[in-house]
DNA sequence: ATACTATTTCTACATTTGTAGAGCAAATAT
DNA sequence: ATATTTGCTCTACAAATGTAGAAATAGTAT
């Protein structure tokens, strides 16, 4: 099950703060905010889809996510990749780099990281 | 106004064919394939949103996609970007260069490509 | 002309999503 | 102890989405 737009926003709240209370949430939230029980309502669900845990903490709870930002991120580029460039990841490197207007400083620091890398192979 | 997940699955095959008729797109579709009339709808619906369009020939209709796919790529794209990197196009490309997993030879590939960018500089 | 075929449009309906009120339980302030 | 605050659960409801039947339309085969 994925999550929902809503669901996301909230998410990236949670990654944020690593760990919070729904009155933190709540506060993180940009204007308008939402209600709190629209707060709650989501993190139910995101309960349910087994993105979001929490732990009693004296009466109130703390809630932090269970899926890291980083394992969410991949699946998302995952199904992208697959989606648009037929599974294949170096295709789509070659799509970014040749379309995203990166600057050339930004270029040569990309550079160094795969540089890097291929010194680790 | 976005595309839902069935309305982008049919895109992807209006991209892949660059246009087609009703009969075309239901081929297209794996088994189990939708109802037409499922397929209608949907078509309906991304007309409405502008993503998709037709032109009569004879009297049916060959539809083709109004966005192309490098440009809703793009925005995807810039989406996930803004939300999981802050903007930042090259945190990404730095977390894509490390995180990825890609072989030796692409690595090497995509170093390739951005000494010829940054030639263009 | 008549039947058959291939859409198209309308309508429908179950789910999912976005949003939030009502009611309740527990901690805190007075 | 009583009122107030916090926030959780239940319930609700409109909008969006996934899916498709029924009816209307318009060529095509006979």
């Amino acid at each position: 099950m994925e999550l929902s737009n809503a669901e996301e926003q909230l998410m990236q709240i949670l990654w944020k703060k690593e760990k919070a209370f729904m009155k933190e949430l709540l506060e993180a939230y940009p204007e308008p905010k939402p209600a709190l029980t629209t707060v709650a309502t989501l993190l139910k669900r995101m309960q349910d889809k087994k993105f979001v845990d929490y732990i009693q903490v004296g009466r109130s709870r703390e809630y932090f996510p269970t899926v890291s930002k980083k394992k969410y991120f991949s699946k998302q580029m995952n199904g992208m990749i697959r989606n648009f460039f037929n599974n294949s990841t170096s295709q789509f490197a070659s799509f970014f780099t040749t379309e995203s207007n990166l600057s050339e400083e930004e270029l040569k620091e990309i550079r160094n990281l795969i540089d890097e890398q291929l010194k680790k192979k």
